[in-house]
DNA sequence: CTGAAAGCGCTAACAG
DNA sequence: CTGTTAGCGCTTTCAG
């Protein structure tokens, strides 16, 4: 019955102090005699208050609210990416206000106008592009947003990636140095920057090394169209070698090689991933892949993040972090390669 | 520079009309003349105005947001759940204040009182356990809860799973028409109302037939420990089926049946698991299972939740969905069974 | 239909 | 250190 909601009010006329008191005690810079303390804590623990973050966000300013703009959940890397994000946020003071995001940017737009809506401190988005028109409102709005796993030429505007052209380049070399000839490249949604330079560095290093690319398709990201595009791939003189925009895509590619086409993994096509989610190391795939290191990634996205909020005019910054080639057993490894 | 944040007023003024007016043109149960309304939207667009939500959540006691307890995202399951719910909460104007629980309950009850301090309108707690002062809280606050896929013997709580019981017992049915014999049981975290009801659904099917369960092993829906139960059923008088409570933890067991034991799924031993998550349907693991049916589980919850809302005095309820044995290849099927 | 006025619960000057 | 006084931006009576 007693649909108890608590005002500070109520706990200072029961501690006998006004209800600045009481804010005080309650707000973290704040400054009381212990005794005032001892008595405003006592009254609110046997009234069960808790400020209003609402209330406190209006005046101050200050909502620590997070909006996070997530798209791909059903990629392994994202529900991984979100946990720590969320988590090093909560350690932080901060709440995390999810929105999920149609890849559309047209819908991205509309949805981080409603973030703005609730006077976020701040905008994360993961893995989706925005308009220019839609940063410029947030700068003008005066909230910072970090691009996490996406990077975006709009220079007012931090992201946090690892080192996409690197990782695709460590991926050439070790194929090379495994003596394949025939090597293949299955592409990710192109308005992707990680799949744009993934594939950049890759074919940088093939180039360096005098080696022609064999076959290219897209998969877009999803798995049914990796499954279609392994399938192009293989029609007509297939490649022994094939990286795959990320791992996964990779899984569906390595399933689609040994269901459907009847071939061995690595015997016959090497297989390399990137991202390494946690099905990249199931013994059912084994995939060799490039680990984006979420931990560090969701640490500088945060880091970039907080600083900016905590002083607006702070200069956005675009960081890669490098990421290590896993050696597992999807591809075959170059002579005396130590795993 | 110009840190626009464009307020009701400052629209009122430019339209030539009361502060209230334009509140009025933005309220849903607004009034106000055609004339009025044109001259406010044509204002508020000039100027870019939205309503501040935060101090139309303070007013009107209605934040229009929900908050989210969620555990174990690596579970496959979640990140499905996730996505769909936080969806049809968009849909119907709501938000998603997102919190990461760890497992233990203590952690959760802190947890929900921060959630509470946003003046959340309801709170949906996926596969986590409350404490029952805790629901009182809610209670108490006025805040609806709905428990998402895990039930607990609280009258006052509605929960929506799906039917377990009978989840388990298609399960145990299957296998002994498919003539197994020796049928051993993987557990999951035993504090979980899923598994509990899993594991008696199956272990009622078994009686019925006379059947005693050959094994059982803890495996507390994490694959390490999955991994673990899987040696230690083999390492004396294995079975030659095994149900597993969760998908999750069944392709940890695939995976170390395969890998580890050198066995063959099904010809050795038959694997059954339980959700239908996506890797289930993976050619790698291509897993029978028993779905939960995720769409249905969500709408209802929300369905619950926003009734809940509307009307505080609504009963609990708590929904069972009925889901469908998926056969797939993983478990050596009946004769003439069906696919 | 519309404006004026009263708060929602809290923080932040401002005097004492 | 403490109480008083203004509001934060908006919805909602309440008169007109």
């Amino acid at each position: 019955m007693s649909n108890a909601r608590i005002t500070s009010a109520e706990v200072a006329r029961r501690a006998g102090v006004s209800q600045s008191a009481v804010s005080r005690v309650f707000t973290p810079g704040a400054s009381a005699s212990q005794t005032t303390i001892d008595r405003v804590k006592k009254a609110a623990t046997e009234l069960g208050y808790r400020p209003n973050s609402l209330a406190r966000a209006m005046v101050s300013g200050k909502s620590r609210i997070i909006g996070l703009v997530v798209a791909y959940l059903e990629n392994q890397f994202y529900p991984e990416a979100l946990e720590r994000l969320s988590n090093s946020l909560q350690e932080e003071g901060y709440h995390v206000l999810m929105f999920m995001a149609a890849q559309t940017a047209g819908d991205i737009d509309a949805v981080v106008e409603e973030i703005l809506d609730y006077q976020v401190d701040g905008i994360i988005a993961a893995s989706v592009a925005l308009s220019s028109e839609l940063s410029e409102r947030c700068r003008a709005a005066g909230v910072p947003m970090v691009l996490f796993n996406r990077s975006q030429d709009v220079p007012t505007m931090s992201a946090v990636t690892s080192d996409n052209f690197a990782g695709g380049r460590k991926v050439a070399e070790f194929l090379i140095a495994g003596g394949h000839k025939k090597i293949g490249f299955c592409a990710g949604w192109e308005g992707a920057s990680t799949q744009r330079d993934r594939e950049a560095g890759f074919l940088a290093s093939l180039k360096d090394a005098g080696i022609e690319l064999h076959c290219r398709e897209v998969g877009n990201f999803k798995m049914e169209e990796a499954r279609a595009a392994t399938l192009r791939m293989f029609a007509s003189d297939p490649p022994d070698a094939i990286f795959v925009a990320n791992d996964h895509m990779a899984i569906a590619v390595m399933d689609t090689l040994r269901s459907e086409l009847g071939l061995d993994v690595p015997k016959d096509v090497s297989v390399v991933g990137y991202d390494d989610v946690p099905a990249a190391a199931w013994p059912a795939f084994n995939l060799t892949t490039v680990r984006q290191p979420v931990n560090r990634m969701v640490a500088e996205t945060v880091d970039i993040l907080l600083q900016q909020i905590a002083n607006t005019s702070t200069q956005p910054r675009k960081i890669k972090i490098d990421g290590p080639l896993i050696v597992r057993g999807s591809a075959r490894a170059p002579e005396g390669w130590r795993r």
